[in-house]
DNA sequence: TTTCCCAAGCTTTTT
DNA sequence: GCTTGGGAAA
């Protein structure tokens, strides 16, 4: 037994520090408090536009002038995106001195924890990502594998039942609970679904598959476990810093517990009336527990918004007394003059598109760049309209969220043989690959996959065939494959390009149809492998941050100036526009059908709208189509949404289309249009 | 057992 | 408009 020596916290804040940036200079009182607390516990509330990225960038800075190693400081966000920007910023300002602070998302920072322990969180080291796609596939053939699959009583289908599972994990509930909560229909099969989710777990932990919720779970059980591992990360975790606390779940406040259980010091920054991930269990009244969580939680306040005209800020504080929960928070601006933000009732989607067209056309002539203003929406669908009209204009833009590259089925089967040259014990890869063989299907496959995992040794050998002639030599094609990209004499370009060869006439033979567009992805797909070193860093990325599919590559682009933005509003969450479209703004979109019926929900769908308003700096459009398209219904009157139809309009004002007389001009037909001279 | 074809059902937001 | 599931032919 060794002999164990307790090393004592050393006190970070004792050195009167010798600053070399301004603090109270470049912060108001406020967020002074904040950025130069002491140790302990802070709950710093704040509200949209008040500064949250400066302090948190000037906090990082300021522990890291104040004596704190950067290695030991965490900084935990929301996306990734967040994370480098915050990093950025604050290395700029301590000439690179804060690239050493370790950062990231929840699940990123808990993935990098569980491959360093692997072994003791009884995983192998090679463990693969589960997007929720792959996840969803998994419990397919867990479930055909349990014969639920036949019909007789309605089951839920693969997607329901994996976020039946979800739900269950994020949010610390019993599956019968979440089953009789939120899919009543479905409590007469609840046995089965049971089977399922124990199936899935058993199912991911003999193929050493770890979905996102794993990853969270696994390391906090880790932590909870093994007690000399969380000493160690902890004793590494001197600040803990959380952006957008209101939008964690109970499983991510309880790993910051554990982070913060050496040295207690947790800064978290959030606003109650911003959080909109409660579909994916996110619990805001993580915010209200903070100080229940966090013994002596000191809480401040960040109220002086710098972002937007007061204007703006009317109607987001209106919008926000339409809740049925309350928000005691009205933010003030240093902005007083400003424009009212508009309400546009456009005839239909076409008209609406072209008033967002011409409106930024209009600005980008009056010197605002294009990429500081945005088009927020609900949904990725919502701006297929606008993205045609743009094209036809030639307005460069860049959307996010929506589609993304790496959930399209052709890029997800590339993504699976690599997946499987990494982890052979990889089933849901293997299945996929194994059924692009004509030939084989979920039966043969899964009888392959038995007798792959029976001979672990060289996990991709033939040495007798003990197959079917029918499809025996494409399977040999396949292993011969895989033994060369697992050989390691291959750059990961070069894989990827094998891989394509391999790849191309299954890709002909099963979409015959648009081959040559899927070619294209798969080329872009290339392209994105080469800034990576390696198969195992671009597969994790490829997991944790899911590539986005946008306009960007529109080849017609001349200017190289920075594009216009399109994002729904989740991912619109952290960002700041002169000008700021919310478009679609119709009951039934925004609010979503499916919220209708539920309160709470519905609250969520007015705090995304708050989001979307307080994104806006200068100029704010929130605009509908009267007349709206539906898949089948065809056209039929919307109802403009609810939160924006009765606001008085001395807070939003109306703003009136009228199309410009023609003059003597001859109508042309759609689509040959000259859009510079194109009259409203 | 695979594959093809037709009918039915559902369709959001993201790590 | 697309994916998914069921049924039947090969």
């Amino acid at each position: 037994m060794a002999r164990r020596f307790v090393l004592k916290t050393e006190p970070a804040h004792d050195r009167p520090p010798g600053l070399t940036i301004d603090y109270a200079g470049e912060l108001n009182e406020q967020q002074l408090a904040a950025a130069a607390a002491g140790g302990g516990a802070h709950l710093v509330v704040a509200g949209a536009g008040t500064g949250k990225t400066r302090t948190h960038v000037l906090r990082v800075a300021y522990l890291v002038e104040s004596g704190t190693p950067p290695e030991q400081i965490l900084l935990l966000t929301f996306t990734r995106r967040a994370a480098s920007e915050m990093l950025t910023r604050a290395s700029a300002l301590l000439d690179g001195r804060c690239q050493r602070v370790q950062g990231g998302t929840f699940h990123a920072f808990c993935l990098s924890l569980l491959r360093r322990h692997a072994e003791r969180a009884g995983y192998p080291s090679n463990f693969t990502i589960l997007d929720s796609g792959d996840a969803a596939d998994v419990v397919d053939l867990v479930r055909n594998a349990a014969g639920l699959s036949r019909s007789g009583k309605r089951f839920p289908r693969k997607a329901t039942l994996y976020a039946m599972i979800s739900t269950a994990v994020n949010r610390q509930m019993r599956l019968d609970e979440v089953v009789e909560d939120r899919y009543p229909q479905f409590v007469d099969v609840l046995e089965g679904v049971e089977r399922v989710a124990t199936g899935y777990r058993e199912y991911k932990s003999r193929h050493g598959l770890m979905d996102y919720d794993d990853l969270l779970m696994q390391a906090g059980m880790l932590l909870e476990r093994e007690a000399d591992i969380c000493r160690v990360v902890a004793s590494r975790c001197r600040h803990v810093l959380v952006d957008e606390y209101q939008d964690t779940n109970l499983l991510q406040a309880r790993l910051v517990e554990l982070f913060a259980s050496v040295h207690g010091n947790v800064m978290a920054v959030g606003d109650d009336a911003q959080s909109i991930y409660r579909f994916r269990g996110a619990n805001p009244d993580n915010i209200f527990d903070f100080p229940d969580r966090f013994e002596g939680a000191r809480v401040m306040r960040l109220e002086h918004n710098y972002r937007s005209s007061q204007q703006i800020l009317d109607l987001a504080n209106y919008l926000i007394t339409l809740a049925s929960r309350r928000y005691d928070k009205r933010l003030f601006s240093s902005r007083p003059d400003g424009e009212l933000p508009g309400l546009v009732a456009a005839p239909d989607e076409q008209t609406e598109c072209r008033f967002v067209c011409q409106m930024i056309s209009q600005l980008r002539e009056e010197e605002v760049p294009l990429n500081r203003m945005a088009v927020l929406f609900r949904s990725g669908f919502n701006s297929y309209a606008l993205e045609l009209e743009l094209n036809r204009r030639n307005i460069p833009f860049v959307k996010y969220g929506g589609v993304k590259l790496s959930e399209a089925a052709h890029i997800k089967d590339l993504i699976a043989h690599l997946r499987v040259v990494e982890n052979p014990k990889d089933a849901s890869a293997w299945n996929r690959i194994l059924v692009l063989l004509e030939g084989v299907g979920p039966k043969t496959a899964s009888d392959i996959i038995e007798w792959v995992a029976e001979r672990d040794r060289e996990p991709f050998a033939i040495e007798e065939k003990p197959f079917s002639p029918r499809y025996a030599e494409s399977l040999i094609a396949l292993f011969s494959m895989l033994r060369r990209l697992r050989s390691g004499e291959l750059t990961l370009q070069d894989q990827i390009e094998t891989l394509q060869v391999y790849y191309e006439p299954i890709l002909k033979r099963k979409y015959y149809e648009d081959y040559p567009r899927r070619q294209q992805d798969l080329d872009h797909f290339s392209g994105i492998a080469a800034q990576f070193r390696s198969r195992a860093p671009f597969l994790e990325s490829l997991a944790l941050d899911p590539i986005e599919l946008t306009a960007l590559d529109a080849e017609g682009a001349v200017e190289d100036e920075p594009p216009l933005v399109l994002s729904t509003i989740h991912s619109a969450k952290g960002l700041e526009f002169d000008t700021v479209f919310v478009i679609q703004a119709i009951d039934g979109i925004l609010p979503s059908a499916y919220s209708l019926r539920d309160t709470e929900a519905l609250d969520e769908e007015l705090r995304l709208l708050y989001v979307a308003v307080t994104r806006a700096e200068r100029n704010l459009f929130v605009s509908y189509p009267i007349l709206q398209h539906r898949r089948f219904e065809g056209e039929y009157f919307a109802k403009p949404s609810r939160y924006v139809v009765d606001v008085d309009e001395s807070i939003l004002e109306p703003i009136r289309l009228e199309e410009a007389p023609i003059e003597g001009r001859p109508e042309l037909a759609p689509g040959r249009q000259d859009p510079a001279r194109l009259p409203f």
